[in-house]
DNA sequence: CCTCTAAATAGAAATGAATTCGTTTTAGAA
DNA sequence: TTCTAAAACGAATTCATTTCTATTTAGAGG
């Protein structure tokens, strides 16, 4: 067991269970985004009762906690990845083979903080991702 | 008939249907970002036959062709609005009454160039969205 | 003003990602 | 070890969105 993650579990409030673990491990060890589904197909393997049911559920819940990133696709389906950095930042995401890469926060702190003033209203979150194709992709052409 | 709405089509290589008009100006009319299928049950009195997928399409092809803007929205369902700003920018979208505010274009073009420089790839759009409260909501904390 | 054709629409049916729900199991505190 | 709230099961369901084939129509070119 994995005591990285039953920490971070842990302190997110939630049970260090088995399965969460292994979502955790999977995702990890994923280069890029995954989708629930795609997911659930290879922990199936590994425990004889799985449901899909659960691996939505969980992502879901570990995304809110912030131990998982949920990728904003053009698709609109869901897809989560794990990023280790805990700083506030952003990603760019290649459309093609799901590769994730951090690009530093910029001044979007002050953006909000302006918005706030001059409109009076309360910014409760921010969406910044840039879609694109990473450089392998780019040079092959590659769609998938 | 509004030429404005049928000279926008025009140029987006759109024939200027009835319908296509209508929900143009039904969505410029509305104060903020709004539903296909609200938008679909307010049409139909004004035509004997409207079909929704009609009303998807349109929106779809609208927003392609940048008359429309999309919202992404948490509950990822899908909402458009009649944004005239032509110039680059960005949006501070209430999740309680869906007003839409303009944000200026920030340095995001100057980071697309950074990653694109440093990573190899190629950024082929972002999104940059603020989501919260605007000022009447987070005054009386409405929800909807 | 007609004609004609590619584009647009109808509308029923299908899709399928995501969720619900009542029951059963289990992590972990006491 | 006991006990309980949290987690998981999984079949069934939901419902926003899309597909498909037949029909209608906008508007270019006579």
């Amino acid at each position: 067991m994995d005591q990285r993650h039953a920490s971070a579990l842990k302190a997110a409030g939630m049970k260090a269970t088995p399965k969460r673990l292994a979502i955790l491990e999977m995702l990890e060890a994923e280069p890029g985004y995954a989708s629930p589904e795609e997911l659930w197909k290879r922990l199936k393997d590994r425990f004889d009762r799985l449901g899909l049911p659960t691996v939505y559920r969980n992502l879901e819940e570990l995304s809110q906690s912030g131990v998982l990133s949920k990728v904003i696709h053009p698709n609109r389906q869901l897809y989560y990845y794990f990023c280790s950095n805990r700083e506030h930042h952003h990603h760019f995401v290649c459309l093609s083979c799901r590769k994730v890469e951090d690009i530093p926060a910029c001044g979007i702190e002050a953006l909000e903080q302006e918005v706030s003033k001059r409109n009076g209203g309360k910014v409760l979150s921010h969406i910044l991702q840039l879609n694109g194709l990473c450089g392998g992709c780019a040079d092959n052409g590659e769609k998938r």
